[in-house]
RNA sequence: CGGGGCGUAGCUCAGCCUGGUAGAGCACACGGUUCGGGACCGUGUGGUCGGAGGUUCAAAUCCUCUCGCCCCGACCA
C-alpha cells in the first residue's frame, strides 16, 4: 500500500482528551477517531489491527471446537424480560423504541439471544454439547467511558456460549476455552496472566479473567509466585497476623471513652494510642432490600464485591449520613456493632478472631474499648469481606501476595443454569427427563486487546507493534522520491516485497526525512526499509527493526530476503 | 448522579478577569531555497468564538438556560 493512496493522517499533538498512552498513540498514529464519548471510528490502519486480532481469535476458537455465527446488535425487550435482566441491568442497557413503540435494546451481551436460538433447536442430550461464538459490536452505556478503546461504550468483542448436559462436559469445554485463550494471547505476543475472578451480575460459579499486565490497568490482581492469582475483588488470603499486643491491660467490659471529632480509624487510633488493627471498622450499607452492617478489622477495607455476594444483593451502596444515624442511633463516624438491632451484621473472620477491640459507641464523639467479639456482639454472618492487600499471606502457600494492575482482556464463566432455567432452555436426558442445559460463556475484548498491546508495546517515539497485530509488517521509506534513481529503487523494492507476499506500507510522500522517520516510529511497523540517495549510489538499502532501530545496511538485491528474514525472527 | 474543569481555524491553544475591527503555532494552497530525524523565506485559504435567549450604543468577553466533552468520586459483562 502506498501512503499517498491510503487514508492515513498522523497527528503531531496528543488529543487533549487522551489520557492513557494507548489512546494517545492510537489517535496520533491515525488509527482511531473519536466520534462521541466512548464511541470511535476505526480508521483503516486501526481496523487492520482489529481485523488481525479478530482473525487470530477466529482461528483459535474454531480450532477449539467453537462454531461462528452472528447475532443481531438490536434485541427485543421480551427476551430480556424473560431472563429478568430487563429490570436488573440498569442504565447501562441502552434501551430504544422502534416506530411502533416496541421496546428494544442495543445488545451489551448476547446470553438471551443465543439461549433463545439454542432452545428452539436442541431438544436432546444427544445434540449436546454445543459451542457457538460471534464477533460483534456491543454497546454498554457506561457511566464513565474513558481510556480510548480500553473502556468505550461501543466496543468489539468476541463472545462464545456453550451448552451442556453435564457439569463434566461444561468443565471440558471451559478448559478448552481457557487453553484457546492462552493460545490467542500467546499469538498476540502479550504478557498476561489468568486469574480467578468474581462472576458479577452475569452469575455463575467458576470464572477466570485474562489480564494483560500494565500500569494503566483498571483492575488490580493479587498474585503469588506459587501460581495463585485472583482479581482483588475475589482474592482470598491465609490468616493474617494477629494485631500487636494491646498496650497495658484492656478493660474487662466495654467502656465508653470520649473521642471528640475523631471519626476515622486513623484519628481514633492516634488519639487512644492504639494500633488501627485493634479496631473494628463498621460500615453501614444499603442494598435493594435492606440495611446491613459490615465489620472488618480497622487496618482493612471492606470489599464491596465480596460483601455484595455475602449479602446476596444485586446492588449495594454506602448508607447516607441520615440513614447511618437512623440505623445506628449515633452519628456517622462513631458506629459500632455493640447493641445494634434490626440489621444484619456481616463480620469478617479476622474480626471474630480478635480477643479484644475498640470500635464506635453509636454515640457522637464516643468510642468503646474492651469489646470482645462473640461476647459483646454477634454476627449474623461471618464471611470474608476484606480487600486483600499486598503482603498478605497467599491462601495456597502462605507466601506474601503481590498486587499488580491489569487490563481485563478476556473473561470466561461457568454460568450454570441461570439463563437456561429462566428461559426454559431444556433438553431431554437419557431417561426422558427434562433438564435445563448447563451453560458457559467466554468473552474476549478484541478492541481492548489491541489497546492493551499498545499499552504493553511502546516507547517514547511511538508504538512498537508485535508482528501479529501490526497493521502492516514492513514500512518502506523512499527518502528522496524526487531523485529518479531513488524512486526507481524504491518502486522496484515495493513491487518485489508485494510480490513476495510481504505486507508492505510504502511511504512515497514528498516529505522531509525527519517527518517520515518520526511517522514511522509513531506508527511502529515492525520492520523498516529505507532507500536513500547515498545508499542507492552504493547499491544499498538500510533495514532496521522498530524494536531496536539498529541500522542494517543491505544490498538492494538482498533487501527482500533480508526483510523476510527479519520478520521471521519476530 | 455528586464535585471540578473545558468548548475560539483541521489539530494544540492564547484572548475572557477589566466588553470596543477575532489571534498564534502546527496543518493546508501557491512560489522559491532546502532534503538521512518533525526545514526556511514570502504570499494566501480557513472561524455563525458549541447553541439559544438576555443585559448593553457595542458581547468570544457579563448574565440565564441548554448541548457536548474531560477529570475526580460513586457504578460496572
Amino acid at each position: 500500500m502506498r501512503w499517498t493512496r491510503y487514508f492515513l493522517f498522523t497527528l503531531r499533538d496528543n488529543p487533549s482528551d487522551a489520557e492513557v498512552i494507548s489512546h494517545q498513540l492510537l489517535a496520533r498514529a491515525g488509527m482511531i477517531d473519536k466520534l462521541a464519548a466512548g464511541i470511535y471510528t476505526y480508521l483503516p490502519l486501526g481496523w487492520r489491527s482489529v481485523e488481525k486480532t479478530a482473525r487470530i481469535v477466529r482461528e483459535e476458537m474454531g480450532a477449539a471446537g467453537s462454531v461462528e455465527l452472528m447475532m443481531p446488535c438490536v434485541q427485543p425487550a421480551e427476551l430480556w424480560q424473560e431472563s429478568g435482566r430487563w429490570q436488573q441491568y440498569g442504565k447501562e442497557l441502552l434501551r430504544i423504541k422502534d416506530r411502533h413503540d416496541r421496546e428494544f435494546c442495543f445488545g451489551p451481551t448476547h446470553e438471551e439471544v443465543i439461549t433463545d436460538a439454542v432452545r428452539r433447536r436442541i431438544t436432546s442430550y444427544r445434540q449436546l454439547p454445543a459451542n457457538l461464538f460471534q464477533i460483534q459490536t456491543k454497546f454498554r452505556d457506561e457511566i464513565r467511558p474513558r481510556f480510548g478503546l480500553m473502556r468505550g461504550r461501543e466496543f468489539i468483542m468476541k463472545d462464545a456460549y456453550s451448552f451442556h448436559a453435564s457439569a463434566e462436559s461444561l468443565d471440558a469445554t471451559y478448559r478448552a476455552m481457557e487453553a484457546a485463550y492462552r493460545r490467542i494471547f500467546d499469538r498476540c505476543r502479550l504478557s498476561y496472566t489468568a486469574v480467578e475472578a468474581d462472576t458479577g451480575n452475569i452469575g455463575g460459579s467458576e470464572s477466570h479473567e485474562f489480564m494483560v499486565l500494565a500500569s494503566t490497568g483498571e483492575d488490580a490482581v493479587a498474585a503469588c509466585e506459587c501460581g495463585y492469582g485472583a482479581n482483588v475483588e475475589k482474592a482470598t488470603t491465609g490468616a493474617l497476623a494477629p494485631p500487636p499486643p494491646w498496650p497495658g491491660t484492656p478493660p474487662a467490659k466495654p467502656e465508653e471513652v470520649h473521642t471528640p471529632g475523631a471519626t476515622s480509624v486513623a484519628d481514633v487510633a492516634a488519639f487512644l494510642r492504639l494500633d488501627p488493627a485493634h479496631f473494628i471498622k463498621t460500615m453501614i450499607v444499603e442494598s435493594d432490600a435492606e440495611f446491613a452492617v459490615a465489620l472488618v478489622r480497622g487496618d482493612d477495607e471492606v470489599n464491596e464485591v465480596k460483601l455484595k455476594n455475602a449479602l446476596g444483593a444485586a446492588h449495594l451502596q454506602l448508607a447516607s449520613e441520615a440513614k447511618v444515624e437512623q440505623v445506628s442511633g449515633g452519628a456517622m463516624g462513631f458506629s459500632g456493632p455493640v447493641g445494634l438491632k434490626g440489621v444484619r451484621v456481616v463480620a469478617d473472620p479476622e474480626v471474630m478472631r480478635m480477643a479484644v477491640a475498640a470500635t464506635g459507641a453509636n454515640r457522637a464523639d464516643y468510642h468503646l474499648v474492651g469489646v470482645a467479639p462473640g461476647r459483646d456482639f454477634t454476627a449474623d454472618l461471618v464471611a470474608d469481606i476484606r480487600v486483600a492487600r499486598a503482603g498478605d499471606p497467599c491462601p495456597r502457600c502462605g507466601k506474601p501476595l503481590v498486587v499488580k494492575r491489569g487490563i481485563e482482556v478476556g473473561h470466561i464463566f461457568k454460568l450454570g443454569t441461570k439463563y437456561s432455567k429462566a428461559m426454559a432452555c431444556n433438553y431431554l436426558d437419557e431417561n426422558g427427563g427434562m433438564q435445563p442445559m448447563i451453560m458457559g460463556c467466554y468473552g474476549l475484548g478484541v478492541g481492548r486487546t489491541v489497546a492493551a498491546a499498545v499499552e504493553q508495546n511502546h516507547d517514547d517515539a511511538g508504538i512498537v507493534w508485535p508482528r501479529p497485530l501490526a497493521p502492516f509488517e514492513v514500512e518502506l521509506i523512499a527518502l528522496n522520491p524526487d531523485v529518479p534513481a531513488v524512486r526507481d529503487a524504491a518502486e522496484k523494492l515495493y513491487a518485489e516485497l508485494s510480490e513476495a507476499g510481504v505486507e508492505v506500507f510504502y511511504d512515497d510522500r514528498d516529505e522531509r526525512p525527519g517527518v517520515k522517520f518520526n511517522d514511522a516510529d509513531l506508527i511502529g511497523f515492525p520492520v523498516r526499509v529505507v532507500v536513500g540517495k547515498k545508499g542507492v549510489e552504493q547499491g544499498q538499502a538500510e533495514l532496521s527493526l522498530r524494536r531496536d532501530r539498529v541500522k542494517i545496511p543491505t544490498p538492494l538485491g538482498d533487501a527482500v530476503a533480508k526483510a523476510r528474514e527479519l520478520l521471521a525472527g519476530l
